[in-house]
DNA sequence: TACTATTTAATTTAATGCAATTTAATTGAA
DNA sequence: TTCAATTAAATTGCATTAAATTAAATAGTA
């Protein structure tokens, strides 16, 4: 059933997730700036803290980014003697991301962002929890989908 | 309080925001080839099926967009035919973009296109529209801050 | 072994996004 | 009225993003 309000920008879900991602990132910028970090190499760092000593593909399905937009960046952290790039010897095609010990010790002055950024939301842990859960749903929801459409393109 | 929970991943809501925004856009991108539109391009069309004649600033502020974006956005628009750029007589450095007949009726072949992606997802309006209140109420709560932040920087 | 198919990164191309600067036009105050 | 301040777009530079192509390495098969 399709109304005038149908194609209303305010009723869009997912423009209110994509302005709201935006908008968010701007709020992480100033905080990330004094760890001369931009949102995604941010990101990439979190995988990395959970667990380095893995390759590009590995972090790419954690990120859901591709070698497009992880090989340049990741090329960045390196001169920033955040991570080593080095090829896996067994297999020359992967390319095994490593943690420098200075990319280690950035971890300290990460490590207080998330409540920062929680606070400046005057956000409380069970909000967050329950908004968190909700895109999480959403998430899986989505990944089906384009799941199912690259197995059909797969297919062809 | 800090764990070591704090930095991961998938605890993250900025993160899951961040994804799930870019996986959505992936979901739209085979529908909106069809109108030839990028995801971007379309919800400045929402815009402005809603409303025209307006100038690239108002359309920035709805859509939480600048100049730097929108300026080249708008002038592959005008070069589709969708929509015009004019000079305000009034005050010149004001651009006032207008639809053309084409842009007006392009609205036609993009109407059953949030009814799809709701398909597609699986989802119904009760849960999309509790969903759409709460990114709602995160984004008032995000540009509070973004506000505030500009205040503070506008004060120096 | 030789050849093909697959896998993994890297590269290329095109389109955002944002910050900072520049340009042009307008406004407002002395 | 003249000039400084403000405003609106455009421009510039840098950093993502995604899709498509390429290149290198490996795996599998005849």
């Amino acid at each position: 059933m399709q109304t005038d309000q149908t194609l209303k920008l305010e009723n869009q879900i997912c423009f209110a997730i994509y302005a709201c991602s935006r908008e968010l990132t701007k709020l992480y910028r100033p905080l990330l700036q004094e760890l001369g970090l931009t949102y995604t190499q941010y990101v990439t760092m979190l995988a990395l803290w959970e667990q380095d000593q893995v390759t590009v593909s590995t972090l790419g399905a954690k990120l859901y980014l591709d070698s497009g937009t992880l090989t340049p960046l990741l090329k960045k952290l390196e001169a920033a003697g955040h991570i080593t790039r080095t090829r896996d010897k067994n297999d020359e095609r992967n390319v095994v991301i490593a943690l420098t010990e200075q990319g280690r010790q950035l971890r300290e002055q990460a490590v207080d962002i998330p409540e920062k950024l929680l606070c400046q939301l005057d956000a409380s842990p069970e909000e967050g929890g329950f908004l968190l859960t909700q895109m999480q749903e959403l998430m899986a929801r989505v990944q089906q989908r384009t799941n199912s459409a690259a197995n059909i393109k797969g297919d062809e």
